[in-house]
DNA sequence: CAAAAGAGTCACAAAACGATCACAACATAT
DNA sequence: ATATGTTGTGATCGTTTTGTGACTCTTTTG
């Protein structure tokens, strides 16, 4: 008993809008249809949309520009559509979270199967997976922190690196680990150690006496046990 | 009656995917496949994937990305897949717990026997990697040590050299033995000795009456047996 | 039982390790 | 272009660990 998704697809070549149409609503979405850029604007206000077909080539405002006045606004997920597959790699760039790409030519099982799949990744998302730690919370899908229900700005790397202790906490991490896993394998322990300095800075109550991230002689960190 | 496992194999190249496809299905796995990793992805989410074979070197996303990612969510163990040897290194230094790795030249039986290895060994991962002597514990996970369930503190080659005995009871380790596996080659017994007492004094109810790491004259040391 | 070799302990110094600061390089946003 | 924030590197300082030498205790052997 589960409602309709909305399906934004957004061409100005007509007949492929009505090609997509044919194939989601057989599928049991709901479909919208924008020919440019600014009509793709209005509907997205207008209505509850779940996901969004988005033609990289269009005339006037181009895809790229529309993605990014939409990305400003929502995480709404959205599927490039794109003529040739040599875009692919711009695509790539500009793609976040559960974004995906497909050829013109895929075939109908295909694209359905795409749009599924960009569908169920923006739910388990938007279920928030949080970790809590008494003290300390982290939020995975908004990457907020709070200690003690106080946010606490991190930087990337700093986010990062809680977030893998704080999901298997206990677990000895190796400096040879860390590095190969946020560094590419370059840079040394030290690298490590300042990073890590950085993060009980803001996170620990009392650097002096970390809570959380405690060192372990000649290895590596490991996040507190119970 | 158990429940057949699921392997998904990640690799761009399409014969290799369904030559190892044919392999394990044979020896009675699931095989899901997927030819990047951004299709890898969706597979994991949409399944309960066991074990995870990987190529390494792929177009766009590479390896060593996707490993990062999954890692980040979960523990299933990977095997790499790497045309030449010479990855190895950095391989072993990302590899985590049941973590293993094949080149493409290998057998499918050599293949098929890892897979299962891995399998095996994160099976009794899960139930976490524990040494218990009645009165001594290790985590070999977390290294950490429990004496009569109090918890003791030991320097790195403390610990390393106690994993070793007590991986091995009753085994004899001479001196050389020891000085070759912790001191490269250089030093001598008294060394070994000064660290010994160290450590004894620290896991040993009474070090002037040992219960778990006893001398053997005139050759080196072994741990207690019954 | 005495001598010799092995084993254990203690104290001290060298070495390795860890934390932090300051600054430069780099990226990002405005 | 400017300002701001992030990250890596080098220098420094305090701490922990570890090797070494002196000394004592124990076991073996003749």
């Amino acid at each position: 008993m589960e409602a309709k998704q909305t399906i934004l697809v957004v061409d100005d070549d007509k007949s492929i809008v009505e090609l997509l149409r044919d194939f989601l609503e057989n599928e049991g979405f709901s479909v919208k249809t924008a020919h440019d850029g600014d009509r793709a604007l209005v509907v997205l206000e207008e209505n509850i949309v779940h996901a969004l077909i988005l033609d990289i080539m269009m005339p006037g405002q181009n895809g790229f520009e529309l993605c990014r006045q939409i990305r400003a606004e929502s995480d709404i997920p959205i599927l490039f559509l794109s003529a040739r597959s040599d875009d692919v790699d711009k695509i790539r760039g500009l793609a976040l979270g559960g974004d995906d790409y497909i050829v013109k030519t895929a075939s109908p099982g295909e694209i359905v199967a795409r749009v599924k799949a960009v569908l169920r990744r923006s739910h388990s998302q938007s279920k928030r997976k949080i970790i809590d730690h008494d003290r300390l919370t982290l939020d995975l899908s908004t990457r907020e922190v709070w200690l003690d229900g106080q946010s606490v700005s991190l930087t990337p790397k700093e986010y990062d690196l809680l977030r893998l202790f704080a999901e298997r906490p206990k677990h000895v991490f190796t400096y040879e680990q860390l590095l190969e896993r946020f560094w590419e394998g370059i840079g040394d322990k030290h690298t490590v150690r300042v990073q890590l300095s950085r993060l009980r800075e803001k996170i620990e109550p009392n650097p002096n006496e970390p809570q959380f991230i405690m060192n372990v002689w000649g290895i590596g960190y490991r996040f507190k046990g119970e």
